[in-house]
DNA sequence: CAGTGGATGCTCT
DNA sequence: GAGCATCCACTGT
């Protein structure tokens, strides 16, 4: 993935590769990061489970409109949104943007590659496949807080390898109570990373 | 295994 | 004051 060149404060006109990438449908995105390798300061690994939230969607933060809170996903998409969840973990989103703005692709899981040892130190886990299954745990693998808010996902200490076609599943996202039906939640299929139900087949 | 409850902080009603 | 896009420890089968 090519590098972002321009800046914050950068002509909004000038529209890298990557915000290109993230100005699409959550959907699309959600389904097409699975696969893709994420980093923070060298640490991380394979994406393997993400959650779209769109923009008309009532489950996603910015239903209700912006608020100081939720304003980093009424911004420039490729960027990260990160929020406390339930008063103890932090939880990473990419921001997206399909015309609409509030849109963004909940990161849930990850397949540890690199900076294994880092992850472990945070974690205080030595099961490999509590590392990063889960939104709350991979961002304390990752370390990844509100310090990182607003930040792009491809300028430093971030990194984001997209990757060939993966084999992705659909079904329904977890831990909400609005719009529960709604199959966008993404996962690799067969992988033992995924956060939720361990896969059965 | 399944089910329960506690920790903990912030947003919105 | 309720309700979380959670995780972990602990209980009882």
């Amino acid at each position: 993935m090519e590098a972002l060149a321009s800046g914050p404060t950068a002509p909004a006109a000038a529209r890298s590769a990557t915000e290109a990438f993230f100005a699409r449908s959550a959907h699309e995105v959600a389904r097409e990061l699975v696969g893709a390798t994420v980093l923070v300061d060298g640490v991380g690994g394979r994406i393997v489970e993400t959650e779209a939230y769109a923009s008309d969607d009532p489950a996603s933060h910015s239903y209700r409109g912006e608020t100081a809170r939720n304003r980093t996903m009424f911004g420039s998409p490729g960027r990260l949104y990160v929020y406390r969840s339930y008063g103890i973990h932090w939880c990473a989103n990419v921001v997206c943007d399909d015309d609409r703005v509030g849109a963004a692709v909940l990161l849930r899981a990850i397949e540890p590659t690199h900076g294994v040892e880092a992850m472990h130190a945070r974690r205080g886990t030595v099961d490999a496949r509590l590392l990063c299954s889960g939104p709350g745990r991979l961002t304390q693998a990752l370390g990844i807080t509100a310090g990182l808010d607003g930040h792009a996902v491809d300028a430093p200490p971030l990194e984001l390898f997209l990757s060939e076609t993966a084999d992705v599943v659909a079904g329904p996202r977890v831990g909400i109570s609005r719009a529960v039906e709604r199959p966008w939640r993404y996962t690799l299929r067969g992988s033992p990373f995924v956060s939720r139900p361990r896969p059965r087949a």
